[in-house]
RNA sequence: GCGGGAGUAGCUCAGCUGGUAGAGCGGCAGCCUUCCAAGCUGCAGGUCGCGGGUUCGAACCUCGUCUCCCGCUCCA
């Protein structure tokens, strides 16, 4: 331990988003998709660091959910759902608007909705007949789907914008929130289907599926990691906003009239799930929907503090009823459960009844980024003492070693004497329960930079002593401390280090 | 969508008034190395984002286009 490093004085700063993309793309973690062929906007591809981050992240929610509850099962449902559903979900006709730009006031407006406003004014002034003219040749076209006659209705009706005063518009386009393909081998016989925009739907379609074949009991949940897709109007901040993106939603269906304190339970226990992972508390925040979605009764984003701002990485919601009744409408299909717990007012069974939901949603991509942004540090170092004292700048990630994508790296000192060998036989003896390499390439420092930059948690070198009695030194990246222990207790250090046990615990507080 | 900035080797960048493309780091091979991006020798690597135009000649001027970043706007 005499040759170790001097304990530093370091001064730590968080990386720009423009630093965290350069990082992410230099070191594995995400790549643009299609990048040869210039990109394909907001679409990313995760390289082999980054798919064991995300692969770890996912892993413990998952966890989190399925098993440190016995009352939350999973699912793993198809992308492809029937196109009832989204009729159902109200994806269909909730977000499929013709939208209208300004030219001067830049100000964006559903051509549908200046229409109708047009035909109320009419119908103000006593012009009755013109009003419902109006509406109707609205209703011809936007049926036929005629955009460029909504566009000229609006300037036969002489519309202006309301801030700018001017008739100066873009054409009217269709905003398009799903992707859609077609289902069907023969063109004819085919028929459209949608790439699902929530993962949600596929939880509440098998929900008495789940609820009979898992020999469920309400309050239950059922958890599912999936991909999404959205057509984003504007998408921006590398891969906060993506048009194919993973969601890990929990729906969990409760009694109706006690949806409120579960939504205060979940509340709780996400907010607290995050900052166990290491989110620190200051850079976390609840915030409330004063606007809230057709489906939702109470909406909650919990927000993490990125290099751009407070941005939402997980929203909370009571549905209510909402989509199994909905559901229920569309498929004519029953969804109700029987409730056979006594009513301590009645002193009868529950019955039967549609039960309420309480949803809790991450972006698995989201989550990615803000553990990326918070573990990117850049951090000023002094070595050396007197003349030979220097100041120089260390990249890391400091990641929870339980998230890391490598566990540690083992490493021998010297490329000879033997210690390549003893350092293949750790390795070996490591690989079964952890991700490990091994490197014997380049300087020691050299080596341990490669680690920090990727998150490594631990290195593990092997050096004359190592030879004689079988310790070997463990080095720690966040304090580049070093530790000598036997070989024998390295499997038993990480473990510890590496378990997901750690954060579990921290979520029954 | 609007405004601003950027795009040259794997990365970070230099490249003057238009005249045959550069550095550092990294990579590869070898030597040497007992603890924090070490040293020596050698090698490889570029259609200067892409496409037009001007010019004897374009990384540089010009027009267009694509992508990314920042700000605004928008967004369940």
């Amino acid at each position: 331990m005499s040759n170790a490093p001097k304990p530093a004085a370091a001064a730590t700063t968080e990386g720009t988003l423009a630093n965290i993309v350069s990082h992410a793309k230099e070191y594995g973690f995400v790549f643009q998709s299609s990048e040869i062929y210039d990109g394909l906007a907001a679409v990313y591809d995760y390289g082999p660091n980054g798919v064991e981050l995300k692969n770890n992240l996912k892993q413990l929610w998952w966890k989190a959910m399925t098993q440190l509850h016995q009352n939350v099962v999973g699912i793993d449902a198809a992308i492809f759902m029937h196109p009832l559903t989204w009729k159902a979900s109200g994806h269909v006709d909730g977000f499929s608007d013709p939208m209208i730009d300004n030219l001067d006031s830049k100000k964006r407006y559903r051509a549908d909705v200046l229409l109708e406003d047009r035909a109320a004014e009419h119908e103000k002034n006593g012009e009755l007949a013109r009003a419902e003219t109006l509406l109707a040749e609205m209703g011809r076209l936007l049926t036929s789907e005629d955009l460029a006659g909504v566009k000229q209705l609006i300037i036969d009706e002489k519309i202006v914008c309301p801030v700018s005063k001017t008739g100066n518009w873009t054409d009217v386009r269709q905003f398009n929130l799903m992707f859609s393909t077609q289902v069907g081998a023969v063109a004819e016989d085919s028929s459209q289907i949608y790439l699902r925009p929530e993962t949600a739907q596929g939880i509440f379609v098998n929900f008495l599926n789940v609820q009979k074949s898992a020999r469920q009991k309400v309050p239950f949940g059922i958890a599912q990691i999936g991909k999404a897709f959205r057509n984003e109007i504007v998408a921006r901040q590398f891969i906060f906003r993506m048009r194919e993106f993973e969601q890990m939603e929990l729906q969990f269906f409760v009694r109706p009239g006690t949806e409120g304190e579960w939504y205060e339970h979940w509340k709780t226990m996400r907010r607290r799930w995050h900052e166990a992972l290491g989110l620190p508390a200051a850079k976390l925040r609840f915030h409330d929907h004063d606007k809230l979605a057709h489906y939702a009764k109470a909406a909650v984003d919990i927000e993490y503090e990125f290099p751009f701002g407070f941005k939402e990485i997980e929203g909370i919601h009571s549905r209510g009823d909402f989509d199994l009744t909905q559901h229920q409408t569309l498929s004519k299909k029953k969804q109700q459960y029987f409730d056979a717990d006594i009513d301590p007012a009645t002193g009868k069974a529950y019955g039967n009844y549609v039960p309420f939901v309480v949803e809790t949603s991450v972006g698995a991509d989201r989550l990615f980024l803000a553990t990326l942004c918070q573990a990117y540090q850049e951090e000023t170092i002094t070595e050396g003492e007197g003349e030979q004292q220097q100041t120089k700048t260390r990249t890391l990630l400091r990641l929870h070693p339980a998230v890391a994508p490598i566990k540690a790296a083992i490493f021998p000192l010297v490329k000879k004497d033997g210690m390549p060998e003893k350092a293949t036989e750790i390795f070996n003896s490591l690989r079964h329960d952890f991700r490990v390499i091994m490197e014997e390439r380049d300087a020691i420092g050299k080596r341990y930079t490669r680690q920090d930059l990727i998150g490594t948690p631990f290195c593990i070198v092997v050096d004359g002593q190592t030879l004689e009695d079988d310790t070997v030194t463990v080095r720690h990246r966040d304090s580049r401390e070093q530790t000598r222990m036997p070989i024998a207790e390295l499997r038993a250090y990480i473990g510890e280090a590496v378990s997901f046990s750690r954060i579990f615990e921290k979520l029954e507080g």
